[in-house]
DNA sequence: AGCATTTTTTAATACAGATTCATATTCGAG
DNA sequence: CTCGAATATGAATCTGTATTAAAAAATGCT
């Protein structure tokens, strides 16, 4: 089962999303990922075809792990969850896994339009069905009633989802907790996507203290 | 004056600027850039001692060009113009000018963390001005009463820039007008940062800790 | 243990681009 | 219009890294 091959091949992985995470598509060496994963750099041609073959899994493997973990978040929700509140726990969950979680996540985010297009063609269809999935969260929002009438809801969620991914170039866990940036966050929604109100408390998730 | 030689090097400028805009600094291959500026390869060292220099200067460039656009924009306003909207006109000369008018500013976006550490000082000094600068903004209005006292302004602010430096990454002129984005941008500030009231009945104004 | 297969290593090669060089062309002052 | 300096080119080189190849080591099966 967890054979000794399949925990290289895992290491080799795993130090590859790491690897990407911080130096980029252009800075990563397939030697520097070896070292990570405590192997000589031609071990790796045993397990994946090229260097753009194993960025390209790990492209994917981040795109789909977001994709994953935010859903089944929304869905362990109990029935009948606010669709607003559903989006509360998807921000929470994003920016969660995108920072705290997953060197694949991370790599994903930072170099989905840095790598050459040849590689962009699987891990763009993850990225279309997370797109999608939060499409339905806003327009499950909308149809409640949530979301007032005149805000042009898809382009609110391009933005929000830009804020949330562009977290990954700046903060720093020494400086701020993620607790903070998730609350605002979720903030940021709440007022720009109701009328005018702020759903009664205890009902959303507010991370405040 | 603009003598023939100042002229060839600010087209390679402009062509390297549009490359390391399109293609990424992965991406980005002197022979395009020679060729997109109508030149032979080796030209390009007449004028730049490494590819890495030319790299640097754009980064420098497209930081130092959207300061000064989007600080001039501000400094246009009448006097007395309320903080608020003055980061409005910000929030709009920000946006324009990335994705509509300089090749520099999109460039140095996309790829200030993705560049080399050895090119980043120049242009990271340029980002730290331009930082400061919002904070200031956000700053006087704070200081006017204008945000209200629970919101966390400087993770708002950076999740702000966040979002507008992110639209370079799937925002289409054929798709979606840019005034449209701006006004959800704006919307967005707007609503998040000032106090509204809370329609909450029963219960007084919700303070956050 | 002995042997075939899988995995990993060390040493060699390939290759895409950046960079250099020697030479040609263009420019502009006189 | 001419000649020295500035600018640009084509062909050659250099370099860092990915990739292969050949050999060695580890694994696991009977």
């Amino acid at each position: 089962m967890a054979s000794k091959s399949e925990k290289t091949r895992k290491r080799i992985l795993d130090a590859a999303a790491s690897v990407l995470s911080q130096r980029g598509y252009a800075g990563m060496r397939l030697g520097e990922v070896a070292q990570v994963a405590g192997v000589q750099a031609p071990a790796i041609y045993y397990y994946f075809a090229s260097r753009d073959e194993l960025v390209e899994e790990v492209m994917w493997a981040g795109a789909h792990d977001v994709r994953i973990h935010v859903e089944e978040a929304v869905a362990a929700l109990p029935d009948g969850t606010a669709p607003l509140d559903r989006i509360m726990t998807a921000v929470d969950a994003h920016l969660r896994y995108e920072l705290e979680i997953s060197d694949y996540a991370t790599a994903s985010i930072r170099n989905a339009r840095h790598v050459p297009e040849a590689l962009r063609d699987r891990p763009a269809a993850e990225e279309s069905l997370y797109s999608h999935f939060w499409r339905d969260l806003f327009e499950a929002a909308k149809k409640e009633g949530t979301i007032r009438d005149d805000l042009d809801a898809t382009t609110f969620r391009m933005l929000l989802l830009g804020a949330m991914n562009w977290v990954v170039e700046w903060w720093r866990p020494e400086t701020r907790g993620l607790d903070e940036v998730i609350a605002v966050a979720q903030d940021m929604v709440r007022r720009t996507v109701t009328d005018q109100e702020v759903r009664d408390p205890g009902r959303g998730r507010r991370s405040l203290s």
